[in-house]
DNA sequence: TCGTCACTGATTGTCGACAATAATTGCCTT
DNA sequence: AAGGCAATTATTGTCGACAATCAGTGACGA
């Protein structure tokens, strides 16, 4: 509800909304990594012709959301660990200057916004019954706001709309280490209060060990996945 | 010639030529920063129907060359002088790091044949009558074969998808300081040196003070047109 | 003379239909 | 029965036409 993308514009196209909504499917998963997007379906589902919705794919092939092959279709993008693991190895980097930067520019009103943000996102660990899905995303938005506050548009740019959407996509694949919430809550005041200080170095510093952090997580959930019986390749691992 | 991107798929659409064929258009300067993108002069200028014109718009759109609004349509994408610089602010970050996955993953065969890119490079800043567009062609082909040789796609696809056709669209825009062809070189080959070496550590480094000693260049000669009676704000400013 | 408003022209957004290509089914051969 | 081949079906790519919106023009009134 915080952040509705169809409300932005008062009088949004048709292709617009589409994309969104697209988009939200695929992030949901209703919409599973590897289904193949036909489009009178899709056209049908959402009440519109195939023209804005052929132009909605092209945009979220560009988002890297799905791929597109010609004369076969899109489907949905289906990242491999490796590639996975490629983009938290962006972020580290990414993100440490994003840290960087906003130390130097955030204004005391946005420090008190992110203050209250992981406090709520505190509040959210807490009760641990079946409240993950707002913990990751307050997770998620804390990063999200950060990459704002840089003040470097193109860097923004990246991670808010290319990056981030791929990793909501992946939020439940890797099972969480037990109190890994905790730990990564408690990452996120450290870097609050480096960024409150000022401090862009350590800023930097912190996030990046933070997202090293989860990025070594993922890797090890991946391995012993791979050890299992049960997983075949690369693709569809956890539950 | 090097990287025709009409002929990678055998058949290609109508929309995928016309994307490169705009691309192309806009980075050479054919269509002006600014200028308005006019379906139906288009469609004529390349024999289609607006359809996959319009596909190939929003494409462009998601790589940052064109913006769009809704009803009133599409606009070459115009950088600030301060977009120009954030873009070589995450270059720093993104391309150090592709420098040190590069040097620890790069083959003999590849180090060779970046060996050679560098030799024609300095043919090109030898004869210095003319030949600067190839000079500003080759220099950018080697950042965009190190981005692919760091092995990391993500990384590969922002900076070889987004940032360089964006960068190409201002290679005229800010005069060069004299000599500062043959310092470049130099750098180049300092960064192929440590390549070789493997030395990832040094490699970035090399790399980011490369990129911004260029930054920096750029910096200098904006605000020396900011100075000058000329400019009027933060657009168009070159001659 | 200047500002406002309706009108005209052009441009964008959307749709349904047709052609070209790919995927699937069933059949035939070995 | 298994594999390959051909016809059918479904899906993608492309087009031209219509509706909605915006931009520019001129007339009208203060």
């Amino acid at each position: 509800m915080a952040t509705n993308p169809t409300l932005q514009t008062p009088n949004p196209t048709l292709a617009e909304q589409v994309l969104h909504a697209i988009q939200a499917a695929i992030v949901n998963g209703d919409l599973a990594p590897g289904s193949k997007l036909k489009e009178p379906d899709l056209a049908r589902a959402y009440g519109t012709s195939r023209g804005p919705l052929r132009e909605a794919i092209r945009q979220l092939e560009a988002r890297g959301l799905v791929q597109l092959t010609p004369h076969s279709g899109a489907r949905v993008t289906n990242l491999s660990v490796t590639q996975l693991l490629d983009i938290y190895e962006l972020r580290e980097a990414l993100e440490g200057m994003a840290c960087r930067l906003a130390a130097a520019r955030l204004t005391d009103p946005e420090i008190g916004e992110l203050r209250r943000l992981l406090e709520q996102h505190g509040a959210a660990v807490e009760d641990q019954n079946g409240r993950e899905y707002f913990r990751q995303e307050g997770d998620l938005d804390f990063h999200y706001r950060i990459a704002r506050a840089s003040g470097n548009e193109v860097i923004a740019r990246v991670l808010c709309e290319d990056l981030y959407h791929l990793m909501r996509m992946y939020r439940y694949k890797f099972s969480l280490v037990p109190d890994r919430p905790v730990a990564a809550l408690k990452e996120h005041w450290r870097i609050m209060d480096a960024l409150a200080e000022g401090d862009g170095e350590l800023a930097e510093l912190l996030m990046r060990r933070h997202i090293r952090t989860v990025r070594q997580n993922i890797q090890r959930s991946a391995d012993e996945l791979a050890g299992d019986s049960t997983a075949s390749n690369n693709h569809e691992g956890a539950a």
